[in-house]
Formats: structure tokens, C-alpha cells, sequence
DNA sequence: GATACGGTCTGGTACGTACCAGTCGAGCAT
DNA sequence: ATGCTCGACTGGTACGTACCAGACCGTATC
């Protein structure tokens, strides 16, 4: 409908991404490229028609999106696109959740998947005994095609058997519920800043001493360490914003 | 509630209140009242036959207790009570509380208190009418004698009418709690990295291009914003430590 | 005994239809 | 001019169908 500059808004094809996946992004790019908050999107009937897609499908793509605060729905009205919530949630949730909600397009980029024997404060932290063997992964995170961050983390070899058969492209925490069954339910995390090495800041595409917030974060599920991670944050590209409550109402 | 004896676990009824919302209201009692975590709820299809809905009306109601994080799906498998989700909480802990902990010695090193008319922005986060006039504080917080951060605050005179007879050398959530019986209870915070300018570098005796962590906080008691500070922490020399547990009560 | 296969569970995606329920403006009735 | 009704939007609920994909297990095969 719109001539845009952009070529294509996207064409929503029947591939191997689900076509409310898909219509999720188009949408993500309606309401960041849109005149902001409060503005509406095309309503749900339109949708169908200007996609090819039914309106089941149109929901479920927008109920995504509600659910990631990025857009709201008014009965009788219309759907819009969300003031930013002020909420807590810092990344630790999910990246791509965490980057949908700010309006960014979250994607991965594998740099290495290997098997190795981790340093000796890595093995320590992850309770594992000497020569034992852990998974040592390396990605950037990216969102709209722009580094974000850079994640090396460590997980134990004989927590995960065969990490390497996965999909690493998405959420991990997800993969380790869903095909492990593991679910982190407790975290030790500690955070600092420093300066970006030539190898961390070519990763990042950034200049070298770019400033860098970084996580070191250790989780557990059920009292066993499965993740030794350090996340290096590009500052100048990402912040996080918490609520701090006395009591514990949120 | 509900003087049950056996079987009848509360009928779906076409009433005001819709089919999927009863439904989710069942499928807690179901998951809380189980075994716990790991417990399979019963499939989606044995779901419609046993209480007379359509699929969909099953899988709207599971869909929000899995975004509620009660109930976890796993592909081929089933449904799932889930383990309390990983939620973060930051607890705003004062400077000198937090140096004691880490086994420190804390004091300070003022720069500045000045009344004058804040920037625009700090006026709008603290609700300032225009023209109104504030305390802006500067100090440089050290532990053992070493400088850890510049701290930049904005006080509206206000709330705090004779901040200037005070005594600024020690904790100010302490003499904000003592003298005027202003209890913080409530912050939003945005975190980010940047390096440190000549002038920051200098106050913090840290070489130019230190990597800083640096808070902006906007401090309520009582619902009034009180406080609008920016704190710069020499990356080299501080970390920020969180456990992540698990809050959720179900 | 180990492996391969196929049936049958599970949830996931996607389509269609129908009707209910708020919102709002145009136009008629008062 | 005011008030009302009605129709045309909007999203909300609920049904049905069909097929895909992952997990699991018993059986047939090597």
C-alpha cells in the first residue's frame, strides 16, 4: 500500500518461519518507522487482506507484540503502538523480548561452538571436576542488523550432551527448557564497565576502547550451575532501566 | 473455597465471563493444587472433550498462564507446571551500606551545593514548576581513600528547604530519613557505560577515557520526586553484584 | 542385542466462519 | 440546537477443520 522507500514491506511467505513470526516484524516496523506512541496500526480485517493472512494469524502476531509491551489494543477503537513501559526486566529475561520491546529487530550471530575444558574460576563457578568437559559459546546479538552485544558463555558437557545438534539462533534460556528441560531459577550476577579490546570491538564493529557494559552472570536450576556467561554490552548502544522498589509489589 | 468432594472441577458455563478466563482459572487450581513443577497438566484435546470447548478456547486459556509463567509448553510432549520464573530485582542499597559491605571504609569529598534553577529535563523528572529553584550536589564518594564515583543531584529546594545547614558528609538517604522524614521508597534507574571526560577523570583521579558505569536515578518518597541523580562509577574499581531469585509467589 | 520403522500420542500453525461488544459519527426525530 | 438511534467501523470470543512437527514406544528387521 504504502510506496515506501524500501523496496518490499514484506512479503509474509509460507517458509519455514511461521507466517506470525513474520507479520510480527512487519509490524515491529510499522510501529518504530510510525510518528510514535499513540499512533495506530492497520486494524486486524486490513491486515488480513493487505498480507494474505487470516485473522487468526493476524491476532496471534499482535498478541505477541502486546505481550512485549510494544503495542496496545483498545476495544472499539484500534490497536496502538504502546508508550514505553517503564518497567524492570533488565536482559536478563530474554534479548530478543528485551529488544522488541525497545522496537528492535533481535537476531544472533554464532561465532563458535566448542568443546573444551574451561578455565579453572569457570570450572570452579559451574561445580564441575577437573577435565571435565563444557560447551564454550560464543555469539553476538544483534539488533536491527546492528551489534549489541557479545556473549561468551560455558555450559557443562554433561548437563547439555549434544548442544551442538541445536539451534543456537534464538533464545537459549527457551532451548534449555525446551529440549533439556532445565530451567534457570536462580542467578548470581555481577556488572562492571571497561574498555573494549581490538578483538571484542572489531566483534562489536565499534571503535577499540569503546565502553563496555559487562555481565558476568552464573545461573542455576534446581541448585546446579548450567551457565557461566559474560556479556559484553556495546554503552553506547544499549542501557537498562530498572524499577527499584522497597516493597516488593513491582 | 469451593466445598468440592470429587469430581466436579468447575463447570464452563456461557456466561458474561468468558469460556478461556474460567478455563485458566481451572487450569491454576489444577497446576497449583498438583504435585508441583514438572507436573503435566492434561493435553490440550483431552482438555476441550472435558470441558466442552473448541481447542482454540484451550490453547488461549494456556497461552496466558504460559506468558503468566505458570504453565510451560514442551513440543511432542505436554504441558507442564513451570519452575518460578527468573525475575531480577536490583535493591537500591546507599553508597556507604554498600562500601561497608564490601568490607570498605566509605566517606566524601564535596564539590558543590548551589541552589539554582535545574535543566529543563530535571525539572520535568522531579515535577518542578517552571522557574523553580533546586539544590544541585556534587561529591566524590571514596572508598578506603581511593575515589569510586562523582555523584550529581538535583534536590528541589522545596522539599528540602535548608539543605545548606547540613551535615552532607555522610549517607543523604540517612539525613533525607532523619531530618525531614523523607523515606525513598521508590527509584527508576537507567544504567549505562561511557567514558570519562578530562574533567570527570581528573575529580576521579583516573586517567581520560576511563570506563565508567554511570546511574541516572530518579528518586520518590510518597509518590513526590526528590531526587534526580547521575552517579559516574570508575568501571576499573567497581562492580555491581545482583542475585536473581526467584520472586514469583505461585 | 542393536537398529530402523511406523503408529500414535503431544503441541504448533493456519485456515475458515460466525457472532458479540465497545466506539463513534451521520442523520433523523424531537 | 439537542438528543437519539442506527450503522459501520473496531477488537473479543468461540466454534470448526486440516495438516505439520516433535516425542515416544512397540515391533519388525538386521
Amino acid at each position: 500500500m504504502t510506496p515506501r522507500t524500501g523496496p518490499e514491506p514484506g512479503r509474509i511467505t509460507d517458509g519455514p518461519r511461521p507466517k506470525h513470526a513474520q507479520l510480527t516484524d512487519v509490524l515491529t516496523g510499522l510501529a518504530t518507522e510510525g510518528r510514535g506512541p499513540g499512533t495506530a496500526i492497520p486494524s486486524e480485517r486490513e491486515l488480513m487482506t493487505t498480507y494474505g493472512v487470516s485473522r487468526a494469524t493476524v491476532r496471534k502476531a499482535i498478541d505477541t507484540l502486546v505481550s512485549d509491551g510494544l503495542l496496545e489494543r483498545v476495544h472499539g477503537k484500534g490497536t496502538f503502538v504502546a508508550r514505553p513501559r517503564v518497567e524492570s526486566r533488565l536482559h536478563l529475561a530474554s534479548f530478543s523480548q528485551d529488544m522488541r520491546r525497545r522496537g528492535l529487530s533481535p537476531s544472533t550471530r554464532l561465532l563458535a561452538l566448542e568443546c573444551g575444558r574451561p578455565p579453572v574460576e569457570v570450572a570452579r563457578a559451574l561445580a564441575m571436576r577437573g577435565g571435565a568437559l563444557a560447551w564454550r559459546l560464543s555469539r553476538v546479538r544483534l539488533a536491527d542488523g546492528a551489534p549489541i552485544a557479545l556473549e561468551d558463555g560455558w555450559y557443562p558437557r554433561a548437563v547439555l550432551p549434544d548442544l551442538d545438534t541445536r539451534d543456537l539462533g534464538g533464545s537459549l534460556y527457551a532451548l534449555l527448557a525446551d529440549a533439556y528441560g532445565i530451567v534457570i531459577d536462580r542467578g548470581e550476577q555481577t556488572l562492571w564497565s571497561e574498555a573494549a579490546d581490538g578483538v571484542t570491538a572489531r566483534r562489536l564493529e565499534a571503535p577499540v576502547h569503546t565502553p563496555l557494559l559487562v555481565f558476568r552472570r552464573i545461573s542455576t536450576a534446581a541448585g546446579r550451575p548450567v551457565e557461566h556467561a559474560v556479556s559484553r554490552y556495546r554503552g553506547d548502544r544499549y542501557q537498562v532501566h530498572m524499577s527499584l522498589d522497597r516493597n516488593r509489589s513491582g
